[in-house]
DNA sequence: CTGAAAGCGCTTACAG
DNA sequence: CTGAAAGCGCTTACAG
């Protein structure tokens, strides 16, 4: 909180230097046509001179608008948000929007607080990737936003609300089939936390494409954990441990694939060798890692673009119908899954 | 822009429901103590009934404060200025501050141009980290700001202000002796661009470095290259194609540094084998890449945390001096550069 | 195009 | 603790 040093300089003041109404300067800085040409540039000179910096905030409060958009990430360490962010900076910055953004780290206090912030601020729209553990409370909380929302990436159950998001359980399928052609029968799913919609709807993918293929689900291949890095080195050790060791892993995300990678390295294992590893995004480091990850692509960047776009239609359209953007994931084979088993 | 679908409650209507003046709903929202508790408690519970949300916006105007900062970084994708993202938002959020966040992807325009978003928007301070180009025009702009700020990263001739970076010349004379100990003479500096203070700085350290070796600089080891993955690959291809190829090379960010090995590699050089490497940031990646990568750590934590305590204490002191952070940074010796050279 | 007035939702200052 | 008034910097609506 702090005093400006000097006082700003006011439209009004600018008004008086260039000898014009004050009504005139404010139709100038709003781009108006129906100002000639010569006062126009009279007056801004005038705001030159003075070094006038038009106050938004005023002016939104006078008219009942806002130029800012809220947007609530969960991780801002992971790529996958970073890129999702990307997009969502490209759309908006087009429409003049300038961004909140907050970063909730899958904390529930920390989203409920976060909303109540941007709120407050009269933001014109919300972004939100909400927490997997979203609280009831937080949840009618969203319900009830009368600004326009769109949620990204993860859905809420009972939240009626414009969705981009991809088709997880498609993406698994794919995953796993591909795994299926490589002569792998012993498939582990690795990471992630069960309560979240990503998970199940991941698990649904896994459980229809072992079942297409004839392949029961031994419960004990499925090992979630937390959605980091540190949750795959966990997952990793674990799956280890177990009687009969799986010939391929599917991992939740990238992220738990690079901890599932470092954790089969800590053991001794080389993946891509003696254990098949997919994730899921297709997030920058995967290329460059080694081995090279095979995995999922979730299109981070378009979910970005396309949920901005969702919000400003929102914005300019006001109409109440809901939309749904689910984006179509796309297998990318890299080494850690491209040798072959015999059968 | 949207109007609100429906009109915010305003303070009045919560005072009017309580059956209490205006005046003693404002004390209440600010947590003044010269109110009774059972008044609080009636009037809470008017603003949840009618689901009252503080206009922080009309409150900053009316008071003329601002609980919003403007921070302006190069690249959200670029792992360092995400970590130093994260730094920042730790520090202000305690403080009570909603950043605006602005990426200028090093275009003079573009930072300009968020520059005077931020200050139409009324940001009670910003944090700056100067695109490498900075025309005259915007720095005469940031040199007459008049609202607190803090450089970070990177310096501009002629600004006075608070600075917080880290001491690159000094980086790079750790990385280049600690190849020189390897036993290398024959050591490339590769990539960034030449105009900017960072790339000079670093040019400075390696100059010392080989000048303390009683090593003389040979013009063809220096290959500039955009600060990018692409601008690493190009200045490895070029790098292999002089007379007498260098047997290591330092790389002026860990993101040329992979481009650089991914360059090598596309033309059949191990990196860590063939020729040594080494890169700078400590970015989270440096420590999973292959083969994991010898580097120097800047900090980038810790510059948005000093950066945002540099910000606050300006907007609570008002006091003039001016502050300059330098971390110190540090080696981190990994396998890119963990071969003997035998001379 | 101009001028005078009212108002966005708050806070401030002051008399009671 | 309250009430009435003024004001932050703008926009709006309206008569000229």
């Amino acid at each position: 909180m702090k005093q400006s040093k000097r006082k700003r300089v006011t439209l009004q003041q600018v008004a008086e230097h260039a000898g014009v109404s004050r009504a005139t300067a404010s139709l100038i800085v709003r781009n108006s046509p129906s100002v000639s040409e010569k006062t126009r540039k009279k007056v801004l000179a005038s705001m030159k001179e003075l070094g006038y910096v038009y106050d938004r905030i005023a002016a939104n409060l006078r008219s009942q608008t806002s130029s800012t958009i809220g947007v609530i990430i969960t991780d801002i360490s992971n790529t996958f948000f970073t890129e999702l962010l990307i997009g969502v900076h490209e759309e908006l910055e087009k429409d003049g929007y300038t961004v909140f953004l907050g970063t909730t780290f899958d904390s529930d206090n920390r989203q409920d607080q976060l909303l109540s912030t941007m709120l407050e601020h009269r933001v014109g729209g919300i972004i939100l990737c909400p927490v997997a553990g979203t609280s009831e409370d937080t949840i009618r909380k969203i319900q009830h936003l009368d600004v326009p929302s769109v949620l990204a990436v993860r859905e809420l159950p009972e939240v009626e609300s414009d969705y981009v998001g991809v088709d997880y359980s498609l993406g698994v399928q794919k995953a796993v089939q591909h795994l299926l052609q490589q002569g792998h029968k012993r498939i582990a799913f690795l990471g992630g936390t069960t309560g979240s919609t990503t998970w199940k709807e991941r698990m649904e993918g896994y459980r229809l494409a072992l079942e297409n293929a004839g392949i029961s689900i031994d419960e004990e291949l499925v090992i979630p954990s937390g959605p980091t890095r540190s949750g795959g080195v966990e997952a990793a050790h674990q799956v280890l441990n177990i009687s009969e060791p799986p010939t391929a892993v599917f991992c939740f995300s990238d992220l738990v694939a690079f901890g599932v990678m470092q954790g089969l390295k800590e053991k001794g294992i080389v993946p891509g060798e003696d254990i098949a590893v997919v994730g899921f995004d297709n997030v920058m480091e995967s290329s460059v890692c080694h081995p090279t990850l095979t995995t999922v692509s979730s299109f981070a960047r378009q979910i970005g673009k396309d949920a901005a776009r969702c919000l400003h239609n929102q914005i300019v359209d006001k109409k109440e119908h809901h939309h749904r953007i689910i984006l179509t994931p796309q297998l990318v084979v890299r080494e850690s899954s491209s040798k072959k088993r015999s059968s």
